[in-house]
DNA sequence: ATTATCTATAGATCTATAGATAATGC
DNA sequence: ATTATCTATAGATCTATAGATAATGC
């Protein structure tokens, strides 16, 4: 049974893991660094979590869940009608990225200098994705049947969204000081306009050219 | 004066410093690789190129250039009419990605891994983006008036097309596995497809709503 | 004479572990 | 008795350079 401190140790070597790790990724992460953020020996590190890929893949896979989860939440309320649908969707999808503004860099870098890695989740993945999709799929074409919107494939219009969504973020170290501002205030107004841009692209995309 | 064989030794370890950086970015590549995929003495590397740090910078300012220059061609001709130009531009850029793939990766990465290094480009992109989306903008307004497209802020519609465009190769080790499949020839086709998405998506962001 | 190339190695990190000591729970 | 923590260090890389040797151009 684990001791009454050291779930404060552990936790705050996974903490600063975390943000080692997403700032500078796997190869320029250290855990030295970790451990001096962490507020513990070097030693300690490796005694809860063994070796730096250990303990990296703990990370990696709870940030994987995440953004898969995310994905889902794009899809909002089965429930509502297609364009209020759509707008919460891309809405509640806009909104946990700027909660987890490293989160998409992180994970593309990662997988992509050791696809290895992501070869598990990937059947899982497209699984979850291919059921999704095809319910949209249905929707869209039952509006595009009545008339209310143009016929599109739901993979491309998905692609559409998480472009839009995502990018940003990725590039925000190179496109808001140009765009926006340097202040957390422009920064703020500027990702306002950013998610209203999307859901009105998204929602044009898909609205019908000759009524 | 240099040698006859040495442009090619130098530029050989260029050409290895390129791949080898772009795959594993700064952190991650490895001088002794380099050398090894340039076929000459790992001695030879630093005699060119003093350090690491150079011979990266030597590679990472070209491709901010390049990368500079390939935003400049979405903005297409001048003299064709707004839709046609739109339509090229978005084209061009699309292409010009799909050529040098690993590309935006690699720039954002290392801009966000060490901002210091972007700040000295930052005004010199931040005026020439100005100058051209202030042109673009004047264009977007005169068809709007003439009520031929919808009003749209130019910063806005620049940062959509770049979205779309390249978010497909930031994402490609997650996405192709996912939406296309593992062959050259489908990969081929998907990004066919997306060039088209695009574009499409993009005309209808400015198209008349209410004609 | 100068430029290019190689061998060998210094010096700096960085990860990982061994082994001793302190804290905790039964 | 077991779990947590620390000190000290081994062992593996990796970057960089020193110094010797070979190739080139004048």
């Amino acid at each position: 049974m684990k001791g009454k401190h050291s779930a404060n140790k552990e936790q705050a070597i996974l903490e600063a893991a975390e943000r080692e790790f997403i700032a500078k990724g796997f190869a320029g992460a250290r855990t030295t660094s970790i451990a001096q953020a962490a507020g513990v020996t070097h030693a300690m590190l490796h005694y809860y979590f063994r070796t730096k890929e250990h303990l990296f893949e703990r990370i990696l896979d709870e940030k994987m869940r995440l953004l898969g989860h995310s994905i889902l939440t794009t899809f909002g309320d089965v429930n509502l009608p297609l364009q209020q649908r759509l707008r919460e969707g891309i809405s509640n999808h806009f909104d946990f990225i700027a909660q987890n503004p490293g989160l998409p860099r992180f994970i593309v870098n990662e997988v992509f200098s050791a696809p290895e890695r992501y070869e598990v989740m990937q059947h899982r993945i497209a699984e979850i994705a291919g059921a999704i999709l095809s319910d949209l799929q249905h929707e869209l074409d039952a509006s595009a049947a009545r008339g209310e919107t143009d016929a599109v494939d739901a993979r491309m219009l998905m692609l559409d969204i998480v472009s839009l969504n995502i990018f940003i973020f990725i590039g925000e170290p190179i496109i808001l000081p140009i765009f926006a501002g340097a202040g957390p205030a422009e920064r703020e107004a500027f990702l306002a306009r950013r998610k209203a841009e999307s859901i009105e692209t998204i929602l044009r995309r898909i609205q019908k050219s000759n009524p």
